[in-house]
DNA sequence: ACGCCTCGTGAAAGTAAGTTTCATCCGTGG
DNA sequence: CCACGGATGAAACTTACTTTCACGAGGCGT
């Protein structure tokens, strides 16, 4: 069957699980009830039998077995297979934290901290672990060369974006970020073959990162999305796709842990870039350091 | 359905396939052959069918079955879950993470994602644990109790700030972010009491920051300080000091794990303020989340 | 030594699970 | 309003799993 002619990951050697949620928005109806039922306990899934599963579902066998395809798996067998060491793996959590769940009402300030570094700290952990390195490394390979790097994001995502246009800026490495959109378009329209434009999306629909990333491909650049679903619209318009594992909730609606494994994503970029010249990325960094020296008080020793 | 009527316990904790091993002396030639491809591979053994597992066997499928139940199992698909599932498990340990410490020179972008994701979770584990509830109770109060709140950081920390900025806004709260010095300190200068500031600096020593933090003290603010270190000299002009645990690495300069880690903090008095009163955050949330609606392109679901 | 019982075994029949096909139904856009 | 394409479940179909059964190789009492 035909692939998809771009380079994004048809690779999840990290969780299962976290693969198919980052899949569910993309499923029909049917299969995204298959899905929320597999990722609530892959271990009980694992159990069932494929009738039992659709009932489940309120869903026919021939659904599950589309979504069995629709994740990448060849059948019904082989998904039981991966979800028995999937639940396996996962060790469970020593307390009953409030996993991907919502924050009780009663939470108390203890609960509360407990839960959102829980699911922050899972969020990079499996982003990481979901990560293609040979993705990463192309566009690693993309941005040290480049002429000039645009990075787009809007909202929680212009906050990510905004912080690598400045992590590549000091290392010597010409970005830019525009927090509005006009400019942003007008900055794409001069971008061309040998530059690189970075997007970023949570849900991969906002429309005016996927327009302008639209426009800076269309211009020759190389384009890059980093979203937390494969899937969605924003993954057309790029070149390369990474994606982040991170699963929110009400509260923490696309803001939260999806704005860490971002950051952790852009990081592993910032470094695999750095250290495409080690010595003068250090230097670089070295000497932005000195320049706020004088902005700091007491040079003297701190404790850790 | 008839359940096994036996109540023994057909739990073997040590593992099954030590369990398998133990029994497979007092098992019939036939099965004995099934037993040992079992336990050699116990992961392939799973991937295997019926039929597939009884001619490697060199047997019939009825041994397989019978080999089945002999070890305690139903039949073959449970024994094929149970085998991933401990397949799985025996896998983990080797993990030859590179532990805090710098990058090494040569390391290959796996590896690169690897450590960062690794000190990244740390990071924001770490902060969670030491944190101390009680304090954050008391800056949670103030903050939902304040008539305004001023948010101040520079550089890699600006971005907290400011991301910490726009989440009380969308809950209603009225909070400022300033990137220049002269417009905080003027903000601050107009500060009283009932109000909140909150400085953020990872080294503790950013002077900007602390002189602003100092000028809200004075006019009657409740300051906040959120720093990695804390004896540094932030602390001194704060009535609250909230601390991060990040231990960076040169090329993690004052910039990636204590990001993470600031932006948990920040999420947890986020979320704190936001449970304050449940019901009227939700709304906001939702109304906000609504206003960028016209944003987003198709809810949609890309085909397979 | 002979029959007879027991047990291990696989062939084949039988059942259940998984997979494919196809007609229908819906919303979408011409 | 119709044509189209995708989503869906019923039913046909295939494959996997399970049971049944008959055969044959020892063991053992007579």
């Amino acid at each position: 069957m035909a692939k998809s002619p771009k380079i994004s990951a048809s690779h999840e050697p990290g969780g299962l699980i976290v693969h198919i949620s980052g899949l569910l928005p993309s499923l029909s109806p049917a299969e995204q009830r298959v899905a929320r039922l597999v990722v609530a306990d892959p271990a009980d899934a694992a159990r069932r039998t494929i009738t039992d599963l659709a009932t489940a579902a309120e869903t026919s066998e021939a659904t599950v077995i589309r979504f069995c395809r629709s994740v990448g798996m060849d059948g019904y067998p082989q998904l039981r297979i991966r979800l028995a060491a999937e639940a396996a793996r996962r060790i469970e959590p020593p307390d009953a934290r409030v996993v991907g769940g919502d924050i009780p009402p009663g939470a108390d300030l203890a609960q509360i901290i407990a839960t959102i570094a829980f699911n922050d700290a899972r969020a990079v952990e499996e982003t990481a672990e979901q990560l293609d390195p040979a993705v990463c490394e192309r566009v690693v390979d993309a941005i040290a060369g480049a002429g000039r790097i645009d990075v787009y994001g809007a909202g929680a995502s212009g906050f990510v974006a905004s912080d690598f246009q400045q992590k590549l800026h000091r290392i010597g490495r010409t970005a830019f970020y525009f927090p509005d959109v006009h400019t942003a378009l007008t900055s794409a329209a001069l971008l061309g073959r040998g530059d690189v434009a970075l997007g970023i999306s949570h849900t991969g629909t906002t429309s005016d990162v996927i327009e302008v990333l639209e426009q800076a491909r269309a211009r020759g650049a190389a384009t890059v999305a980093l979203t937390n679903f494969p899937r969605s619209p924003i993954t057309e318009v790029a070149d390369y796709v990474l994606t982040t594992a991170a699963r929110e909730t009400t509260y923490r609606s696309g803001a939260m842990a999806s704005r860490l494994a971002q950051l952790t994503v852009v990081d592993c970029l910032f470094v695999g870039v750095a250290a495409r010249n080690r010595a003068r990325a250090k230097k670089a960094l070295e000497v932005t350091a000195e320049a706020v020296q004088s902005h700091r008080v007491g040079g003297g020793r701190r404790r850790a």
